[in-house]
DNA sequence: GATAAGCCCTCACGTCGCGTGAGGTGCAAG
DNA sequence: CTTGCACCTCACGCGACGTGAGGGCTTATC
């Protein structure tokens, strides 16, 4: 009769003794017991441990395994969509990752960048936008970027600075967003904008769904703090 | 002066207040302190928080951050290539996993597969497969499973699985793999891998390939018992 | 100057899927 | 009967925090 103890069924499975206990632990197989306590695993749970190595290679969670296996009438179909939508979303984000290294490691074997520090100008420029503007709409903020010189662009860098330390001293002093006060603010913000996109509007679209959809996160990126970027919208919503 | 407790910082970065102190846990940032304890966080602390940000944005662990930062003549092309080839890793399965999971989702949609019993069976025909055979050979290997049909296809099963069962057998009794005892077997070992590669070398080497790089791991994917998988490697080769 | 609200602090445990010992018992072979 | 291996049960470790618990600090209001 095929039962075996632990160690042997580990063994031909490829996985460890410890991995059948952990198993055990979350309710997902429970083998029989000697007398003296060892685990006995008849066919019945070798055939029930293969479904869990299987269901595991699909990216489920135990949890997950658990319930389907204990349910036979299991909905398969929404659980698939959302690990498969789960994993498009991974796909796109390891892809940009890759894209964003492979750039870097371009840049320190031209000896563009040598340092951390270096390293870290780049990214910050870089990361955010590669996900949210198209190819060509990158290259046209590029080009925008060229004809502006480094001159150019650290006076435009230091534009913004400025103006967001202007709005942060608004509203730390707790002036509402809809104030007049902020309507000098609002227009100087809606003439830098006007100047990055270059009037273009799905630059200026691609920057506004950026905005929405990352919220904190984004902000972290180039440390443009998130609560200037709330405030901000309100104002700008405010005096449309 | 621009000087920030934990929770404007916090509010700021859209980070949270834990995990401003986590990073001081791991010796990451270290603010100075108020007589009361309470952390401060300076301009210059907020910079290198920012790198902290931005080298986490690439992939890396709190520890590997910890050491660039602290030398500023890290050698960043290593690391940049490690993470690389890592992500390349990691953006293959995970692409095969997405393949996987379409292919089930056809099958579901399709009423091929209802319940999770249906989906297991799917599954150990096709993942380990995709792997290591080029679509070429998968076509080729399903189109010579069609001519079997379902009749051909049960018996071959069968016919690998009495053979398993039989060098198990031997095993267990502690036959050696060059014994002359498993000559037949290893005929008709080759035999079953001749009918299934159909002769075709590339099929062959694409399945040698297979045992030899997935080793225990692939084995726990159809339940092929890798100690079974591994005494044949032996005996094929004492009797090659 | 007292009090309440809100911010800050330090433990310390939970997450997920096991790996890795430590320390003790069971079992088949010599 | 003993040796040695296989088995068992704790219990801590990982990585990057989340989430309270329980208590001090500070600031606005009365």
């Amino acid at each position: 009769m095929p039962s075996l103890k632990a160690g042997k069924l580990a063994a031909r499975t490829g996985l460890t003794v410890r991995t059948l206990h952990y198993y055990e632990e979350r309710g997902l197989l429970t083998p029989e017991r000697t007398a003296a306590g060892h685990r006995i695993y008849a066919t019945a749970d070798m055939v029930r441990l293969q479904q869990i190595v299987s269901l595991k290679q699909l990216g489920f969670p135990l949890e997950a395994i658990a319930a389907m296996l204990d349910d036979p009438d299991y909905a398969l179909e929404p659980v698939l969509h959302q690990q498969l939508t789960a994993i498009d979303q991974q796909l796109a984000e390891t892809t940009r990752l890759k894209q964003r290294l492979e750039g870097l490691l371009g840049q320190i074997q031209q000896g563009t960048a040598l340092s951390v520090d270096d390293l870290l100008s780049t990214i910050q420029a870089t990361t955010m936008y590669e996900k949210y503007y198209t190819p060509d709409q990158l290259a046209e903020l590029q080009a925008r970027a060229d004809a502006l010189g480094p001159d150019g662009m650290a006076k435009a860098q230091q534009d913004w600075q400025d103006l967001i330390n202007e709005v942060r001293a608004e509203l730390d002093q707790g002036t509402a967003a809809d104030s007049d006060r902020m309507k000098p603010l609002v227009a100087r913000w809606n003439a830098l904008i006007r100047a990055f996109t270059g009037g273009n509007p799905a630059i200026a679209q691609s920057m506004k769904t950026m905005y929405e959809q990352e919220g904190p996160a984004a902000a972290s990126q180039g440390m443009v703090d998130t609560e200037v970027i709330a405030f901000m919208q309100k104002a700008l919503q405010a005096h449309a």
